[in-house]
DNA sequence: CAGTATCCGGTCTGATACTG
DNA sequence: CAGTATCAGACCGGATACTG
């Protein structure tokens, strides 16, 4: 193959990484998740936390439930009258994988010799966990060992 | 904690995560870095692959070889004049785990039926290779083991 | 609180054309 | 091929106000 044009493997409109993009390519879209992935669920703190206009959190907001990466649900504390809550579904979760690697790249690529204010380790162990590749026996494999296979 | 008001525990500002959306939390930005994954490297293939604006191409790989995640090169192939290409740096490389992740999502929650036109293996083994998590001794840890921990 | 309405100025998009 | 130039229109960001 030489380097002289060179399309990409997987034609975009079945590419699956790249109906990702069309959903999470976006700035506002994802720093709604990371900051729902942190427990924020209230509009106003969304819009406070992320300096968000109002007009364009809405729009995402509902953007994200259409999608069902969020639920919108009524949060109802004694007493108090029920107010709106956005919830990560469990398909938002399964993000957090892609949150967690982009956080590490960060960490190694972007920090810039400041230290992570955060990071993420194992529930029981307390070891330090990191995203990495694994084979079906669970061993871990090295990035240049990674090779691309297409369906026929 | 009441779910009353709740901020994330790590402020926008210093942030890695937040950093890394900057930088990679734009449609284009990941549909180029996907295409130069898949090997591609001139703007013409960019250009056509994914219909994107000339003016657009111009500006955003001006903007990821400014960040350093593409590196723009001549290429000379024997008897032909020089052209330029834009290849992946370490620091693009280093996203990989990013997108494949971002793959897999895809596949398990985006997929609607439709089995994934690709996927990722093991060089020597052919093994099917994901993206996990693993603790220190590289074993893999269940999503809902994670834990978030912060620095003092 | 949780939104919707409105407005305005700026940037981005997309289309087309032009140049070395 | 690999861009830059130009341009109309869409969309966005930011501010403010209004409503249940």
């Amino acid at each position: 193959m030489t380097p002289l044009s060179h399309r990409s493997p997987v034609p975009l409109d079945i590419c699956h990484l790249a109906k990702a993009i069309e959903v999470i390519g976006d700035r506002w879209i994802l720093l709604i998740l990371r900051s729902a992935m942190f427990g924020v669920r209230r509009f106003d703190d969304f819009q406070q936390e992320l300096s968000i206009p109002r007009t364009v959190l809405s729009g995402r907001l509902k953007a994200l439930t259409d999608q069902g990466l969020l639920e919108k649900r009524a949060y109802k504390a004694q007493g108090k009258r029920a107010r709106p809550e956005y919830l990560m579904t469990e398909k938002g979760q399964a993000l957090q994988p892609v949150l967690i690697a982009l956080t590490q790249w960060s960490d190694d690529w972007l920090a810039d010799g400041a230290k992570p204010p955060m990071g993420f380790t194992h529930a029981g162990t307390r070891q330090h966990v990191k995203a990495a590749f694994v084979d079906e026996d669970g061993r871990e494999v090295a990035a240049d060992q990674m090779r691309l296979s297409l369906r026929r």
